[in-house]
DNA sequence: CCTGTAACTAAACAACGTTTAGATTGTGTC
DNA sequence: GACACAATCTAAACGTTGTTTAGTTACAGG
């Protein structure tokens, strides 16, 4: 990915911010929201606690960050599964499986997506990345769609299926198993409105 | 609601869990979950720190106090909308809504309930209560579904619901005058699958 | 080479949740 | 009605947290 320019020197790290959001994110894939502190981030990094809120401003900064790096690799995986699809309808499909997929594959980045107790969701940055992805699955929908159908249904089905495919990975009465079928039929129950 | 007993003395608060909950159901609708503190309840309670956990073990078990209180809250609203709806159609759709109009009516209770990072979703008594209410939704849908529809399809529908209306009440692109509509289609989507 | 600026350190701060030992009150028993 | 026991809450201290301030170090441009 991004080849860290090898540090300097013990003073300037050289790419501090970019090794504070993979650092970061490596600590919460181990441990959890609860388990993350500031502190253990910058020992990690190998800089004072200090460090972090020079570059990022707060705490709150840093989550905003690691989100939105987040939000970037959604979107690229999206695009790539919604290439590899057959239909437009696979690719809706393959589109919301894509962010429980993350959850798997890169849990310290997307456990703190829609964390907006942590973050700051009026930051512009962060902002335009997480509304790319949710373009990428609303541009889909229309073209899985019937040409009669009116943008604003569109744009309805398409924040009912993000909803969807966020609360199933947060609500603690369903297991991993049953997410993949429960997001197959709401797809499916959607796309048959559509026609 | 439940009356207080009535502080019987400056040691012996007489009802301090029951305080201890809805002050801080109260607080967390003031400050939300990031102003919230031990502190600050065990203040506004009129006790010392160490009262609350005393009584709830940790800050952990304080927060699943208040979200156990508000899955109670949420499945009496159900059960009463539910049967205030004419259609068993209608009844599935006020349910839904009922945990989006408790985000306005109860807003410190409803903001805990499906922080897991927060409180211990392990919890007995808290399962029980989620458990309940949720099964409010299910039996619903199943008196509305078609008797050839298989009780498997409708407990994919009840949680594809459940995830749903908790998503859209987190996700940040989502404004609160759009959450209506989008439930309802989704509701409706579901509906037409069952037959 | 020298100067200005960005990057980071070091230290101190208040606030937090938790724990321990002890003081206080209510309750059941003879 | 007095006594012992158990429950309830206090008081104080502990380690950890994020943030802030002043100061040190190294890089970059003229």
């Amino acid at each position: 990915m991004t080849q860290s320019p090898r540090a300097r020197s013990a003073y300037h790290h050289g790419d501090l911010p970019n090794t504070l959001i993979e650092e970061g994110a490596r600590l919460l894939a181990e441990s959890g929201v609860a388990g993350f502190s500031l502190r253990k981030l910058a020992q990690r990094a190998g800089v004072t606690v200090a460090a972090p809120s020079h570059h990022f401003g707060s705490a709150r900064g840093v989550f905003t960050a690691i989100a939105q790096r987040a939000f970037e690799k959604l979107a690229d995986q999206m695009a790539a599964e919604a290439q590899a699809a057959g239909t437009p309808q696979d690719a809706v499909l393959a589109m919301c499986l894509a962010y429980f997929h993350m959850q798997t594959t890169d849990p310290g980045y997307a456990g703190v997506m829609f964390r907006l107790d942590l973050l700051d969701a009026t930051d512009i940055d962060f902002r335009a990345r997480a509304s790319h992805a949710f373009g990428l699955l609303e541009s889909a929908l229309a073209r899985a769609a019937a040409p009669r159908v009116a943008a604003r249904e569109v744009e309805i089905t398409a924040r009912a299926l993000w909803a969807t495919a966020q609360g199933l990975t947060v609500l603690p009465m369903i297991e991993r198993d049953e997410i993949e079928p429960i997001l197959r039929a709401t797809v499916a129950a959607h796309l048959r409105q559509l026609f």
